[in-house]
Parts: C-alpha cells; structure tokens; sequence
DNA sequence: AAATTAATTTAGACAAACCTAAACATTTAT
DNA sequence: ATAAATGTTTAGGTTTGTCTAAATTAATTT
C-alpha cells in the first residue's frame, strides 16, 4: 500500500513520462511536485527500493509495470471522482481538480467499483481526459491539437490539457467548453497564433500555447 | 487548518467526553484511537498550544469552544459520506464506517455543501444518528435505550450505538435495523438479558451489552 | 582535452506522529 | 499517614517526507 506521498509521485511521473514513454527528471518532478529536486532523489530511491519505479542515478526514472498500474488506478480514481464531483454536484470543470486531487487517495476497492457504476461507467472525465478502465486499460481516442488545423478546418472540442484553474476559467470567458464547435478564420504567421470562430458566432484569436491545449475532434 | 491526526483526536475527544460534558482521559483516548498514551501526551499538548483543547497535566481534556465547532464539521462530514455510501453507492450500514472515516478529512467546504443538498439535507446518519447542521448545530431526538424498556412494551429502532462492522452484521442476522419494530416479550432476571419479538414474526433473546447499544421510541 | 556550467545526489537537520523506557503524580489500599 | 498500584508525562528514538548546503556527476563550451 503507497503512501499519499508516494501516490503524487508516482502520478507525476506517469504524466510527465508520457504514459511511460520516456525518463523523467529529477528537476521536472521537483517543478511539477513543487518540491526541491534533493526531496525528489530521496523518495526515487524509496519507490526504486518497493520495485515502482527504474531509478538510474543521474539519468532519471521510468515506471515499472506495477509502478504503471498504480498511476492508472490513482488517475482512474481522480478522474471517477471529477465526473461524480461536476455531474452529480454541479462543480465546474475548473472546481474539480484540487478537490479530486484529495479524494483520489481514499482507500477501497468497493467505493470505486460502486462509483463507477453510479456514473455509469464514464469514458471520459470532466477535460476530456479518458478514465483507465477497472483492468487498467487507457482508451486513447485519435485526436488533434488545434493548433494543428488549417485555415477553414472545423473540429469539436473533444479534451484540454491543462487542469489549472486560470487556464479553464480563460476558456469558460471565452465560450470554450466539450463539444464546443470550433473552426479556423485565420492564421497569424507572426506568433503561430490563430483566429477561432466559436459556435459560428463569435471569433477569438487564441495563441499558439493555449493552441496546443486544446484537442479536437472529426476536422 | 488541522491535519489528519488532529482531526481523529478532535473527534475522539468529542465522543468520550459524551459531547463536550466530561474530561477525557489520556488512557482513554489511547484505548480509543489505538496509540501510546505517551504520544496522546505529545498531540494534546499540541492541540493545547492551538486553543482546540483545554489540557491540564493528570487531570484530563476537553474540548474549547473552537474544538467543539470543529469536532462537529468533521462528524456532519463523517455521517453525510456514510449517507451518500448507503442511499448512492449501496453499501450496507456495516460497510461505510472505515471508508467514511477517510472522506471526513477532504478539505472543501463547497463539497459538503453540494454534498449535503445532493442528500437532500438528511438529518440522521445510516446507524441512526443525527447530522450536524452547517451551522453547528445537533438536534438530539429523545429516545431509550431497548433495555429501559419494560416487559410488552414496544418500540421502533431509530439508533445503534456501535459502528463496528462485527455488531452490525450481527444485527444483520437477527433482523434489525433502523425502523424495525419490537416488542418485548420476556425478561431474564439472571443477566437481564431480554427476549425480543422482531416485528411480531420471530424472537431472540439479546445480551444486556446489546440492549444499551440499541435506541427506541415511541415505547 | 580541459574547464565551466548545469543537474543531481549526499550529508545533515527538522517537524509530525508515533514508539519504549524511565520518571513522576495521583489514587487507592493498608 | 504511608506504601503500593495505577495513570500520566518526559526523555530519548524512529520513520516519513521535507529542507539547505556541500559534494559529485554529466553535459556543454572553449
Ligand atoms: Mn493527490
Ligand atoms: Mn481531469
Ligand atoms: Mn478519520
Ligand atoms: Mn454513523
């Protein structure tokens, strides 16, 4: 049984691996953990120690395949708890994080298995992100940034990848949410940034860092 | 804002002192929490230092005004996720204690608002017991204990003075739960235990220990 | 290839929450 | 009133998870 401690470790490191692609660094999870990079080495050594994780010394560390399975749970939970959190309590997207960030470290099997079937057995969380299955299965859907959409091209908002605060409330003032249609009016080569018609209503120009955080759907 | 291990101490010392009437002992919340009385030492001199607790050295605890108001948010959290497990989640009454005992320490007050209304504002817990208000507030029922009752007198079982899964499984297997009628139908002077009639169907004869655990009215 | 810089680890401390063993206070029995 | 028994606190440790400062390794420049 992992500690909280151990369990946000173990989270950051799938995240800013990719899914387990590649080695994370001691720094990056010292900036994503908000911790110095010296905690960082001392709790890589405790989790290599419990077989979570591949620690080379100096070069990083990747999850094992136990180590992979616990982030999928603790990131099924998280994301069970924002569905339960915004469809059953009225949060919105924006509200949900830090909450579910606690909620995702309670303890029992039973309590997911029974909040999973009282949502329904949602594929996707309250961002579009999707929620691993109760085998530990990660159901990718093909998507695409928008920023990778031409000029003229239309997509639905189908997933944003970013869960601060700041940056979904910029997308409620904006009229960004799921299923929000989108299309491209104009590119402005100068910063890469781009001209969104929303709901073919309204227009904004969104830049290419808030581009790249938003997925779509059927171009 | 008090960590994990205060809020269980906060909440034991509520609970021995019988809400807020009695000093509690360090042995006795040693017992109860499942630690040293050296570390209940340790934590009350700490909870001292932060004005939840009056402590004097030998001569027991009690709670400040400050303790006491937190003591209650943490019980109204603790019973409204025991609610929410039972009428949502369908758990038995004998399954809710252990995983509410972790929910009651999520910080959010929008989350036990929303929760609250959610529940559609319940005033008493699965075991029968009654919810705090946002407020602060306890509203105690009259009621007695089943063995106050005398012989042919009747009664409806609205509390069960024990959430260990062990007695609520044997209430289970005999028949009872909260709304069930009974009756008394004999008395045993040895160790005055008593026999039951369980809605008029069967009967049992109930320990002495039981019948204090046990609260009717309408008798 | 050596020197500089950047990243990382180690050493040594600290707070929280627990422990055991020893000292001390209170209560109870003689 | 004194002694024994019981309850409680203090002293000194441990573990977990964090920190700062110093040492070490790796990467980059010259
Ligand atoms: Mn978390
Ligand atoms: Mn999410
Ligand atoms: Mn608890
Ligand atoms: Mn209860």
């Amino acid at each position: 049984m992992q500690s909280t401690a151990e369990e946000n470790y173990i989270k950051a490191i799938y995240k800013l691996s990719g899914g387990g692609e590649s080695a994370v660094s001691t720094t990056a999870l010292s900036e994503s953990l908000e911790t110095k990079p010296a905690s960082v080495s001392d709790m890589l050594r405790k989790l290599s120690a419990k077989d979570l994780v591949h620690y080379v010394k100096y070069h990083g560390v990747q999850l094992t395949d136990e180590g992979h399975r616990v982030a999928l749970k603790i990131i099924r939970k998280h994301r069970l708890w924002e569905v339960f959190l915004v469809q059953k309590l009225h949060f919105t997207w924006d509200e949900v994080h830090e909450v579910a960030e606690q909620m995702e470290h309670v303890k029992s099997e039973l309590l997911i298995k029974r909040l999973d079937e009282f949502l329904g057995h949602p594929r996707i969380d309250p961002h579009g992100d999707p929620i691993p299955t109760e085998a530990g299965e990660l159901r990718e859907v093909e998507q695409r940034t928008l920023a990778s959409l031409e000029v003229d091209q239309q997509g639905v908002v189908c997933r944003v990848k970013d869960s601060q605060p700041s940056f979904l409330q910029y997308l409620n003032r904006v009229g960004i949410q799921i299923g929000t249609q989108l299309q491209v009016m104009d590119k402005i080569p100068y910063d890469n940034s781009l001209e969104i018609s929303i709901e073919k209503t309204k227009s904004v120009i969104l830049s290419s860092d808030v581009l790249e955080k938003i997925f779509v759907i059927n171009p």
